[in-house]
RNA sequence: GCCAGCAUGGCGGAAUGGCAGACGCGACGGUCUCAAAAACCGUUGAGCGCAAGCUCGUGUGGGUUCAACUCCCACUGCUGGCACCA
């Protein structure tokens, strides 16, 4: 690398000045305009920043800076999500104990990130990992548990029979089988803890449509939250309790001729005639194998067995056969429905195998999902011809309660949220179980409740966490009778840990409050919010929902706590996600060893538009690399501006278009094109023949600062001006400067280029019609005619149109 | 299966309905050099033509418009998410 550009000498000067003078340490008490810059933190992982954690932080930074230059106090944080399985695997994987192994993994990810060159305030960094932070996850913990937020109640959970041990869903393969033994893995049922997120439901997804964010991301809520509305309909049976089952399309209800239960729905085997008891009790204990082996019956499965009983239709009196099959699920609605063969495929393919009868209700036009079709009913008594869905769905909604078999009724996908992990490497849960006060909440000024040092981590043969191996931390007395008492031995999800890290980071320095008031008030909600899609569902409603729970309870007194989120994209090599497996892993320190931070964070954002997809090319960084050398070598070329030597006008108009350019497209995240700009107006510098204005370089220093600050700080000084570049007001473009004086207009021929003129701006309709047509080539394309039509768009184009 | 997004040169990508391919990479040719690297200059969508220039061209097929990469309809392919959710 033959270069005048010492890349690696100046940007070690600089990031050294900016510690020293804490440049970008805020004064959070002080500040007058707060602007959260939020970035999703890391997790370290054993392999180090990877280039699209560089990506990310590149562009939020650039966000940042530009903020900040546009005269915002902008706090910018950057901590570690260190704690999880995804580290306890690794460190059993590798050997070691995750305690030291991510210790060195934070601080490999410190040195990473400190050599990008972010405008971070390293004075307000968290770990996940450090008892001073996870104090205040327990703190969080007992707030929602004390609130109502938080409850105790058995769950299944992945269980390997061979190693004993309860695995984490993604360490289960697609063929329900161990990925560490290949065992099938089965399901164990434990008393774990939950967290009231359906508390918030509707609110989940209400404030949905008033927050700032990427529309893909609130979709994503939005299905995963999965509100259906419809109606719950009682059929009744003879001589037992009626069957209740929920349907989004009431309307349909005509074309119901059978019903089916799920197979561990409560009333399947009470249900059975004593005829087919055995039948039903044998398919009911097939189906609980399949499901607890985590193997879903095949899509489109029509197993199922006859119950031997009907139920009676609602509205009609006949006798409708049920049924128990696997396709229909205990855990959504109300595990059971009523099937519409003729309007529902899977119902279709149930009744078609069983030999069912299949009776239309819905004319027109057939869809394939859930009761699909529109059109108008038949075969519906009296409500024959209404208009399906709607409003027949209300219209029997409505005749279903007046008979009294049902009523309106709204189900939601969303779940209650389960944070206990039988594993080791998390925050272990403050509870105390005794066995006369039942579970007991460790007292506040007892936390942080530490994590032992559990030299054996893995997972216990028992179902039961590690720490269930230390009897020193698993024996304690109950903090409510003081009688002899087991500390719960779980630790919590990690999501939990990121659900709240965005109110630590003010007060991160505080160790008497998890977050102090003030600053809350003043810093948050998160002005900005940049992070990756695939947390567009867990970390983001996670930390929604805490923060309702907070503020209900009064901690805070916001319920949204990111106003505004973009999801930025993702870095791929040859198409495919990078991954180790694939072998297609680029370490991002190499490039800042050889070209340096700045044409590595620039040639990031110069791959295309920061929320796509881009491909990363082992050869694209020469273009930027490249480009910032010239910028150097342009100081040599340098003079000062003043009245005898003025900026040359042509060389004033291209650098007020380039900051036009910038300013539009850097609050737009449209890096690639602002850094074109650039590019073009550096191009257009060098061809010129002369010495160089001074004012060029000042502005290429301020537009170059929020994406390579270290040689727009260089600069900046070498001009003389006082530090630092990144504390300076950003440039205004002079509208009057930007206008083009001239402008060419092509001239078509029915809609084909056939010549060109050059006009002053702004020069009206009529003078350029003329002049098109005086035009020789044009006239020699009419060839006499007269165009019958003619399109002028001033300072564009002339489009003359010839009749056919 | 459902939902969303995308489709433009050898490659990454650019284009308020108004000159498609800005900017960059790569490649090719040249300058400098004993040579190479670096740097600099030029060419670079396809086809035809000595040339001026002409024709074609933004996944496919239709449509709207004086004018379509851009808007509408129907397809195909890819990426991501959800997925027996009644």
């Amino acid at each position: 690398m033959n270069s005048d550009y010492d890349h690696a000498s100046l940007e070690a000067k600089w990031q050294a000045r900016w510690a020293e003078t804490g440049l970008d340490q805020v004064d959070l008490a002080r500040a007058k305009r707060p602007y959260y810059n939020l970035m999703m933190f890391p997790y370290p992982s054993a392999e180090g920043l990877h280039v699209g954690n560089m990506f990310a932080f590149s562009g939020a930074d650039a966000h940042g800076r530009f903020e900040r230059m546009n005269g915002s106090d902008v706090f910018e944080p950057i901590g570690f999500d260190a704690f999880g399985i995804h580290s306890e695997n690794f460190a059993l994987k590798v050997g070691r104990h995750p305690s030291q192994l991510i210790a060195s993994n934070v601080k490999h990810f410190r040195a990473q990130l400190k050599r990008l060159g972010a405008q971070f305030d390293w004075s307000k960094t968290v770990d996940t990992t450090d008892p001073a932070y996870y104090k205040w996850t327990q703190w969080l913990f007992l707030t929602l548990w004390k609130g109502g937020f938080a409850y105790r109640a058995r769950r299944n959970v992945k269980w390997c029979p061979q190693d004993l041990t309860v695995l984490a869903d993604e360490q289960v393969l697609a063929d329900g089988t161990c990925e560490r033994c290949g065992a099938l893995v089965t399901e164990r049922e434990l008393e774990q803890w939950f967290l009231r997120i359906t508390a918030f439901t509707e609110r989940l997804l209400q404030n949905l449509d008033t927050l700032n964010w990427s529309e893909s991301t609130k979709l994503l809520q939005r299905h995963w939250i999965g509100r259906s509305q419809g109606a719950l309909i009682d059929f009744p049976v003879e001589g037992e309790a009626p069957l209740r089952v929920f349907s989004t399309r009431p309307d349909t209800i005509f074309g119901a001729t059978f019903m089916v239960l799920a197979p561990d729905h409560p009333r399947t085997l009470e249900l059975a005639s004593s005829s087919s008891r055995e039948a039903v009790a044998e398919f009911v204990e097939e189906a609980a194998r399949r499901r607890i082996a985590g193997l879903r019956a095949d899509e489109g499965s029509t197993a199922g067995v006859a119950l031997g009983r009907d139920a009676l239709h609602p509205l009609t009196q006949r006798r409708v056969p049920i049924f128990t099959a696997d396709y229909v699920l205990s855990g959504y609605g109300t595990g059971a429905i009523m099937a519409v063969p003729a309007h529902d495929q899977r119902d279709h393919a149930f009744a078609l195998a069983h030999q069912l009868p299949v009776v239309e209700v819905v004319s027109g036009r057939q869809g394939g999902g859930a009761h699909g079709g529109a059109g108008v009913l038949v075969n519906s008594e009296q409500f024959e011809g209404l208009q399906a869905p709607d409003p027949a769905r209300e219209v029997i909604t409505a005749a279903l309660v007046e008979a009294g078999y049902g009523q309106a009724h709204v189900t939601y996908k969303l779940r209650d949220w389960g944070i206990s992990r039988q594993r080791y490497w998390g925050p272990p849960i403050p509870a105390v179980h005794c066995p006369t006060c039942g579970a007991v909440p460790v007292p506040e000024e007892d936390l942080p409740v530490l994590l032992p040092y559990i030299e054996d981590f893995r997972p216990l043969g028992t179902g039961e966490s590690p720490l269930a191996r230390d009897p020193e931390f698993l024996r304690t007395t109950c903090p409510r009778c003081g009688g002899e008492a087991r500390r719960d031995t779980d630790v919590s999800d990690t999501f939990l840990d990121s659900s709240w890290y965005y109110l630590r980071y003010p007060s991160a320095d505080r160790d008497d409050v998890p977050f102090d008031r003030e600053l809350t008030r003043k810093w948050l909600p998160v002005t900005y919010y940049d992070g990756g899609n695939e947390h567009a569902v867990l970390h983001l409603l996670y930390s929604r929902f805490v923060t309702m729970a907070l503020q209900q309870l009064g901690y805070l007194d916001f319920e949204e706590p990111f106003l505004q989120f973009r999801a930025h994209g993702m870095i791929v090599m040859d198409g495919a996600k990078m991954s180790k497996s694939r072998g297609n892993i680029v370490v991002p320190d190499e490039y800042i060893t050889r070209y340096g931070a700045d044409a590595f964070r620039l040639y990031l954002l110069y791959l295309g538009p920061y929320h796509d997809t881009l491909n990363f090319i082992d050869t694209g960084i020469n273009g930027p690399f490249r480009f910032l050398t010239q910028v150097l070598r342009l100081l040599e070329r340098l003079e000062g501006t003043d009245e005898a030597h003025p900026e040359p006008i042509a060389l004033a108009r291209a650098r007020h278009r380039c900051i036009r350019q910038v300013t539009r497209d850097t609050p737009e995240r449209k890096y690639n094109t602002a850094i074109a700009a650039m590019m073009i107006f550096v191009k257009r510098l060098r061809d010129h023949d002369g010495p160089i204005p001074e004012a060029a370089l000042e502005t290429l220093a301020l537009l170059l600062a929020p994406y390579c600050p270290h040689l727009a700080e260089e600069i900046w000084e070498r001009l003389g001006r006082p530090y630092s570049v990144h504390q300076q007001p950003w440039p205004s473009a002079d509208e009057a400067l930007v206008a083009e004086e001239q402008v060419v207009v092509v001239v078509c021929i029915n809609g084909k280029k056939r010549d060109q003129l050059e006009v002053a701006a702004g020069t009206d309709a009529g003078t350029i019609e003329r002049q098109a047509l005086a035009l020789p080539r044009i006239q020699q394309w009419l060839g006499g005619r007269n165009p019958e039509r003619v399109f002028v768009v001033p300072d564009r184009q002339v489009n003359l149109v010839l009749a056919s």
